[in-house]
DNA sequence: TAACCGTACTAGTATACATAGTACAGTTGA
DNA sequence: TCAACTGTACTATGTATACTAGTACGGTTA
């Protein structure tokens, strides 16, 4: 279900809390979703119980999952509240983005279409893979 | 010239170079321009010669500078070559910022309209701080 | 009660970051 | 020629973090 590089830089507990992120925000793990135990999740991915609570404490922290002792972690549903700090970073992101595909000559035109295609992927909700 | 954050997780060195890659990329820094010599630049911001060194490896390696031993380093201009690596790269990272933005509610419309005044801003070469 | 769940520790190892110091070769202008 | 600059290449050291291993505790549930 989740595929890390445990030669890359990065660490693991954060490529995973990555992974997990976008398979959230792509609607693919539902809202209230129960997500694999530390333990299982540990087993199957060989790593160590440690490194995947890690992760699970980041995206706790983030708001992404809660967790309850003694019956498991779970996908939060999304609320309405103050988004505007993660917004603004992401606005930075985006900025940062763009002006590099703009250095590396990529047509506008080609740019504009690209992001319709990706707004009405993420509109949709579900992606398949 | 550069803000850096000595207390982030992120190394200064990777902090560096990404923050030269953005003024090269928006244009604030000319192709040909000379960056400031390692062991200046090492004393204005107070950090070891070897982490600015190592900023500088970096961006060599990556095609954004060259280095001329005994004269200096500086901007390299951009050549036409195959960028689609860099560019892929790109447009995967602009998936998971478009995701993640549509996912905290983030109206198309209000979407559409920042990118365009990026896109501006980045096609009009300077931007001014 | 047994088997699962999250959580919280300690301890050890490996790796990467950053610093300090030294050294060498090429370039440049006085 | 010489002094002052440039990039570059080392060694050594201290520190922070990632990851693993192992153990333990309390809550939940069939």
């Amino acid at each position: 279900m989740f595929e890390l590089d445990l030669r890359s830089r990065k660490p693991v507990y954060e490529q995973l809390a990555e992974k997990i992120i976008e398979l959230i925000v792509c609607n693919v793990l539902k809202p209230d979703q129960q997500l694999p135990s530390v333990r299982v999740l540990s087993g199957e991915l060989t790593i160590n119980p440690n490194t995947i609570q890690k992760a699970y404490r980041e995206l706790e922290h983030r708001g992404y999952i809660y967790s309850l002792p003694g019956k498991g972690s779970f996908v939060r549903p999304r609320e309405a509240g103050d988004n505007s700090a993660r917004i603004n970073n992401l606005k930075a992101q985006l900025s940062k983005v763009l002006s590099e595909m703009v250095y590396l000559g990529v047509p506008r035109d080609e740019l504009i279409s690209t992001i319709e295609n990706l707004l009405s992927r993420a509109e949709g909700g579900n992606i398949d893979d």
